[in-house]
DNA sequence: TTCGTCATGTAATGGGTTACATGATTAC
DNA sequence: GTAATCATGTAACCCATTACATGACGAA
């Protein structure tokens, strides 16, 4: 009778936590701010919403009705439902949070994961990362192996389609491990720390500066 | 009444082109010499296997029955249905592999497309790497846009997570501005060619060289 | 003779999208 | 007043996985 989705369900608390929102809202920071990672529609949203409500986790509460205008002093937006974190709400997202199962180690929960690592306690951040870059290292030396055991019979395409993903795990685990070194001195985030690995903007993407767009929604929809 | 998944069926026909195959074979080429991409589990492959044949793109045929053994001589082994593409099969795929319509640009279409460049026509293969490139651009532009526009109010973990998505992409489309190069001035993927990028192994990933794990299966199923 | 892998299948379930239906509010 | 965007929802479908059921073959 429900949506659980795990993802989705943690995100949205996540989300929440910060500050209550209502589900059209909620959706766009899912998809761009927080997002990159997965695009929900609304579709899974609200029906996820509504069984977040019954199970405690969320209230709604009515949104700065059309009388009580300019009463929404920043968001400068009426709005319809406002979604709250409930304390027990809070405190399962927190008990998330602690969780570091071995689902949390796979590419979308991952990604979830991390983007609440700013609430997440040090050990616990650690845990995941090691175990993401285990994982990671684990597929690796599948492809490595099954690259070996097929390398002749496979056609260039198919060969270089291999190396690429190879590469970008392995690009992966580097950053990880950066990460996790990053974790490990202290230094909290490398963020004004030296970009020692040229990354910034090298190589041949053409900026293609067509910022005149129509652009009239902001919208993933589609 | 069927399962038209799109990239599996491609995947299929493609792989039982090169040659013949049972159902359980083709799934681990699906997860390893071909895959990386995606892993099909059975409750998907056979069904899928099933309306292949009532669309008439493949016939089932008696594997080497228990008698008749050492009938098959490269495989080695004994099969029970093997699958194979009929002419109007053959035909069906060369379609697929005609078109290069905007479905080929996303992510694990994408991949199958690629993974069959070897038998895809040169003009085919350029519309097909500048559809998906075009894609990533979009994708690109809209990431730095609403990483402009919410720049301040995020914490480092996910700006991290934003950047790190960013360069995955730029990384990707650097990877297809190489491969348009290569196509464009005729050398038949760089076979040889001098790795400019030293991209081998160059980084910190410990190869951790634990060759004497268990490994019983080569069975992504988990 | 038992275990592991090869081999084929199906029913229940999961998790999600699409398309649709509806309406309020703002900008022109 | 009409178009665009904000906003909420639902039913029908899609694609795929999980767990289960079945069985043959080879090697220890």
């Amino acid at each position: 009778m429900s949506r659980r989705s795990g993802i989705l369900e943690f995100a949205v608390l996540g989300l929440l936590r910060e500050s209550p929102m209502h589900g059209y809202e909620l959706r766009k920071r899912l998809n761009t701010s927080l997002g990159v990672f997965r695009a929900f529609s609304y579709g899974t949203l609200y029906p996820c919403l509504k069984a977040l409500v019954a199970s405690g986790w969320l209230i709604e509460e009515p949104g700065s009705a059309p009388e009580d205008a300019r009463a929404a002093s920043l968001a400068g937006r009426r709005a319809k439902i406002v979604y709250r974190l409930t304390a027990e709400g809070k405190e399962h997202f927190e008990e998330l949070l602690a969780h570091s199962g071995p689902d949390a180690w796979e590419d979308e929960h991952f990604a979830a994961r991390f983007a609440f690592f700013g609430q997440t306690s040090r050990d616990v951040r650690m845990r995941v990362l090691e175990g993401r870059r285990s994982r990671l290292e684990e597929r690796l030396e599948k492809m490595r192996a099954s690259l070996a055991r097929t390398r002749e019979r496979l056609d260039d395409y198919t060969l270089e389609l291999q190396r690429h993903g190879m590469e970008s795990v392995e690009r992966e685990v580097r950053w990880l491990n950066e990460l996790i070194e990053s974790e490990r001195t202290g230094r909290d985030m490398r963020k004004g720390s030296a970009p020692q690995d040229t990354s910034g903007d090298a190589d041949g993407i053409p900026r293609d500066g067509d910022s005149s767009r129509p652009g009239p929604s902001d919208d993933t929809t589609k």
